[in-house]
DNA sequence: TGCGGTACTTACCTTCTGGTAAGTGCACTC
DNA sequence: GAGTGCACTTACCAGAAGGTAAGTACCGCA
């Protein structure tokens, strides 16, 4: 039940983007997939400092379901999972440009302080 | 110590735009704002259907913080306060614009089902 | 005299989000 | 034969986000 309680009805198209895009590290993991084209899961949590396994896997999941990546499977022994960004998630990736943009600048603003610095 | 507990170091733009948005009603105050230039407390309740007076005020407070939204204040009675986007806010509204445009793509992708339909 | 409107504040409670830690099955390496 | 890596899964727990309901101080209106 709790997989699949989201996708409300939208009151705009704001609001289903960021239905899509709320998750701790979601946009992290789009913009590793587009930088990299082709990840796999163990590449993901290490380039994504300080992800659990399991938000990993859950926020992939939900990304696939909303059609951002594609889960490429081979049957092989060890496992191996192939994620990359299927058009849409280009395009939302694109669309994300200006706000990240946007977000660099009030980096700026609000001083080199808040640069990240992990304890 | 709640209020102010955000704002921590951010990875990228994206982050930093999210900590600024992130909040169940700031883009639709920010969409309001922009549309209406000038609003009221009440205007504001009112025309975002659902939101209760404690997250408005909240959300409000935080966007005032970020230099988002300019809070002006008229010392009559009854209280009139007034609330407008600034720069920043505008800006931001901008850089949004491209993400609204992607959701509303994704609303028609996944469904008439979907439209805005309040129970 | 009591109601409604203004712009909030406060206390309490529920839901959601995300983190921790452990387990799974198999193969390769030391 | 113990340890490591792969790609997960599961159970449990803490904290944050957000909702509900009531209260505040003042005024205009009927």
């Amino acid at each position: 039940m709790a997989p699949t309680a989201r996708r409300g009805p939208y009151f705009c198209g704001i609001d289903a983007a960021m239905d899509v895009v709320s998750g701790k590290w979601k946009s992290l993991i789009l913009w590793e997939l587009h930088h990299y084209g082709v990840r796999r899961f163990a590449e993901l949590r290490r380039g994504l400092a300080g992800v659990s396994e399991k938000m990993l896997v859950q926020h992939l999941r939900e990304m696939e379901e909303d059609g951002l990546v594609h889960r490429e499977v081979y049957r092989e022994v060890p496992p191996k999972v192939e994620y990359s960004l299927t058009d849409h998630g280009v395009s939302l990736n694109a669309a994300l440009a200006p706000l990240g943009a946007w977000g660099t600048d009030r980096i700026r603003r609000i001083g080199a302080d808040k640069i990240p610095v992990e304890p």
